[in-house]
DNA sequence: AATGGGACCTGCGCGC
DNA sequence: TGCGCGCAGGTCCCAT
């Protein structure tokens, strides 16, 4: 479950530890990882350098000279380590100087692709915007004319970009804000709230390197540091951190969602 | 517009 | 103990 917490951590690290490197070779060990034609893609990626590596919602984007750029998405299992070198990974970038970065992904849902422009990725023109560029009036106009229940709605990337399922039962809790609750139902002080605990949510969680409950990993193998933070996500059946009533685990679109009952009232 | 389902994948934990 | 099954969640796609 890379959120934009995650992907924002392995951004800043890459960002220190690859840049200026040229692509020397590319490994692929498995196809399905690359959307793309492997030709095409290893010949897009070869001899580039990578100039700077950003991040647009969950999307992670190495951008190469030549306004190209590597995309990727780490989808749910998908790891980047730098330097990589042990076991054999899903794809191996090496570069000119003998280090390499390797491309993981258990369950092979990730993304890997060759882009001349991300921009005109489809995925990057749905996106809604930034978390961190919102602001709090553009958030609640925005939460007004939605029908739909909050939490599914953060949870989709057009609406508003990076926010995934573990942190949006998080903020919802903080906000103290039932997850099924209609959008525009929100009274103004709740929508205020709620944007200043995603705000502040994603931002502890970025200074804590991300959470690490199942698979995702810093680029140099070790875990984010988060977890210790969650105060629903995963703690169903466990004393809510406010009231000591249980964290109850329900489905809400198809996912799991946490939050106290007590606390988060009504729909 | 909203909602619900299935698809993509693998490994884990559960029930029997 | 062993086996089969459902489930985990990010995104896309289809149907209603």
């Amino acid at each position: 479950m890379p959120e934009l917490p995650e992907v924002e951590t392995i951004r800043r690290e890459l960002s220190r530890k690859v840049i200026g490197k040229k692509i020397g070779a590319v490994r692929i060990f498995r196809a399905l990882v690359v959307r793309q034609d492997t030709g095409v893609f290893s010949r897009a990626l070869t001899g580039a350098v990578i100039s700077r590596v950003s991040r647009k919602g969950k999307l992670l984007l190495l951008e190469l000279s030549g306004h190209k750029a590597l995309a990727v998405h780490l989808r749910m299992t998908g790891q980047l380590v730098y330097p990589g070198g042990e076991g054999v990974p899903r794809v191996r970038f090496t570069f000119t100087d003998g280090t390499s970065l390797d491309y993981r992904d258990q369950r092979m849902l990730g993304d890997l692709r060759a882009v001349m422009d991300w921009r005109e990725l489809p995925f990057v023109k749905n996106l809604g915007p930034e978390p961190f560029v919102l602001t709090e009036a553009a958030f609640s106009a925005m939460l007004a004319k939605r029908a739909t229940k909050i939490k599914p709605l953060l949870l989709d990337q057009g609406f508003i970009a990076g926010i995934g399922n573990l942190y949006a039962s998080e903020m919802l809790f903080g906000a103290k804000i039932h997850p099924e609750r209609p959008a525009r139902s929100l009274t103004g002080a709740e929508k205020k709230k709620l944007y200043h605990r995603m705000v502040d949510i994603l931002k502890k969680a970025i200074a804590h390197k991300g959470s690490s409950l199942d698979q995702f990993v810093r680029t140099d193998g070790t875990k984010g540091g988060y977890v210790r933070f969650h105060q629903v996500y995963g703690r169903d059946g466990k004393p809510c951190s406010a009231c000591r009533s249980k964290i109850v685990r329900v489905s809400i679109g198809g996912r799991g969602t946490f939050f106290c009952p007590a606390c988060q009232r009504g729909t």
